[in-house]
RNA sequence: GGCCUCAUCGUCUAGCGGCUAGGACGCCAGGUUCUCAUCCUGGUAACAGGGGUUCGAUUCCCCUUGAGGCUACCA
């Protein structure tokens, strides 16, 4: 009965990826993928003043590294230099026209919009000879003028219309005489336009109160409005997901569609991401961008699922929060999306992030660590024998659990990578004698001296420590881990003694003990 | 201002007329072979307010309040 399901992500391309925008994307290609359906990228790149260089390319870069695969639309050139991707090399390629770094593969392209300007001229031409479009030449003085009169009458500011009234003659002189001109959409101010979100259930508007919005710009270039309609009936889109704050143009968007004869998508408008005051999430008040948190360290499968939860859980009595991508897939339903805004609280991202890095395998980690450490001076000053694979393989064991992200990779151990200075600390050890520390330390000197070099592992330096430690662990453990690290908090002086490796242990041991 | 939308612990949320209002994060306390972390156990904390409807409202309706969105030749 329903046709197949189409969906698209299209963002603007005007800088960074914005957590909301990728939460969008989220929502969409789970859908797509729950229902079966394809789910393309089409680019919204109709707004000259605001494009960002290579901002195109950081959203597809981004959307292969979070795994959003999508089958259709914009890519990145696997010939180009800037490619790291792995795309489906089946269909035809086409290359873009305007991006020499862009291909575009599918069947019903172009995909960038800025490619598709003869196209909506051709549409718009359509409307206005059908009588639900027509030129206006009001410059933006004029809009002003009329804007401010209404306000100051307490009027609703809406375009009056003034350029309805000119005959065919006048526009087409005005038109040849060079003059400036926009192709605004007629509304139908009669009754009521009303449609069904999959998300808020009915909503209805008083078509009177619809503004005659601008559908082409002086520059040749389509409003958002008028792009986004033609390109969703053109690419055969089914469902139109996207923000909250575009409920109250969908009554305009769904005149368009009658006027043009066409059918009308179902639409979802996703709540919105909030500030932890509640407005709107933006920039002033943290990070919004992606890319932001994955330089903070955060993982892929932390931001996705910590995402996915702000609005939508999975219901049916499960109390599961933590989910893979490829269980999304299985899982989501746009039913169990919420229609309030929810406050980005980056806490819980915290401890998601740390759920994941604990998953992680130590050679995973290492992996993902190493662009960290070069990040640190601590890590770039320190000896060479503290830099092997081996050796910091060994620190990432032992930090694993206790790494919220990984930008904190060696930070609060950085008794790892560099000599440590006793002066303070000594002083704090407990309330120790003097006499009943050297003798600890003593103690610890020679249990670990005991432990042959090939017998150098944490089990066995647990176990050879224990056993002389006896029934008051503390007096022996606490000297020997300040010892081996300097600090007052730090992992547990088994597993600093097995990280720095015997004869460094001996050696802060033996230094201790002589200050 | 007008129009639209929304409203359960601090935060993310479950709830779809009858529950001691549940879970997660955070926070607090205790435990787990010294500190930290992890882990475990326990605790703290919410139905915005007022009217209805009903035998009975967190749940349905209305109003108020609050919050947000739109009101651009931005998306």
């Amino acid at each position: 009965m329903d046709k197949k399901v189409r969906v698209r992500f299209a963002p603007s391309p005007t800088g960074y990826m914005h957590v909301g925008n990728f939460r969008t994307a989220l929502y969409t290609y789970l859908f797509a993928k729950k229902t079966g359906g394809e789910f393309l990228l089409r680019i919204e790149d109709t707004d000259k003043n605001r494009f960002v260089e290579n901002s195109i390319e950081n959203i597809i870069t981004l959307l292969e590294w979070s795994g959003l695969i999508y089958s259709e639309g914009v890519f990145v050139n696997p010939k180009s230099k800037i490619s790291n991707s792995k795309q489906n090399p089946n269909s035809e390629m086409t290359n873009s026209t305007s991006y020499p770094d862009l291909v575009e593969i599918g069947n019903f392209g172009p995909y960038i919009q800025s490619e598709r300007l003869d196209s909506y001229k051709e549409y718009a031409q359509k409307l206005i000879e059908n009588g639900t479009a027509y030129y206006c030449f009001c410059t933006e003085q004029d809009l002003e003028a009329m804007r401010n009169e209404q306000i100051a009458n307490k009027q609703a500011p809406m375009y009056n219309r003034s350029c309805l009234k000119l005959s065919t003659e006048e526009i087409q002189q005005k038109i040849a005489a060079g003059e400036k001109y926009v192709i605004r959409q007629k509304i139908n101010t009669e009754g009521f336009t009303k449609y069904t979100d999959l998300i808020r259930g009915e909503i209805e508007f008083k078509n009177e109160l619809l503004d005659d919005q601008i559908l082409m710009k002086s520059d040749g270039y389509p409003t958002y409005n008028f792009a986004n309609v033609v390109d969703d009936h053109l690419m055969s889109i089914s469902h139109v997901l996207r923000g909250e704050e575009y409920v109250s143009s969908t009554p305009k968007y769904i005149q368009l569609y009658q006027n043009f004869g066409w059918d009308v998508p179902e639409f979802a408008h996703l709540p919105l991401l909030l500030n932890p005051d509640k407005t709107k999430l933006s920039k002033r008040q943290g990070d919004v961008a992606v890319e932001d948190y994955i330089k903070k360290g955060y993982l892929k499968e932390a931001i996705i699922n910590f995402v996915v939860l702000l609005g939508w859980n999975i219901g049916d009595g499960s109390t599961q929060e933590v989910f893979s991508l490829a269980e999304l897939e299985q899982v989501f339903d746009l039913k169990r999306v919420h229609k309030a805004g929810a406050v980005f609280d980056l806490k819980k991202l915290d401890w998601l992030n740390a759920q994941y890095i604990k998953k992680l395998s130590v050679d995973e980690l290492y992996e993902k660590s190493l662009e960290f450490f070069a990040q640190k001076d601590f890590y770039n000053n320190a000896a060479p024998d503290v830099k092997t694979e081996t050796y910091l393989k060994k620190v990432l064991q032992i930090e694993q659990e206790r790494l919220n992200n990984l930008s904190e990779v060696g930070e609060n151990n950085q008794f790892f990578f560099a000599p440590i200075a006793y002066d303070k600390v000594m002083l704090n050890w407990k309330d120790m004698l003097p006499e009943a520390l050297q003798e600890s330390l003593q103690k610890s000197i020679e249990t670990l001296s005991g432990i042959a070099e090939e017998n150098w592992e944490l089990k066995n330096i647990e176990e050879k420590l224990f056993a002389v430690a006896g029934d008051k662990k503390g007096d022996l453990l606490w000297p020997l881990r300040v010892a081996l690290s300097g600090a007052q908090k730090s992992p547990s002086p088994m597993e600093l003694a097995w990280v720095l490796g015997k004869t460094e242990s001996l050696q802060r041991l033996q230094n201790a003990l002589e200050r």
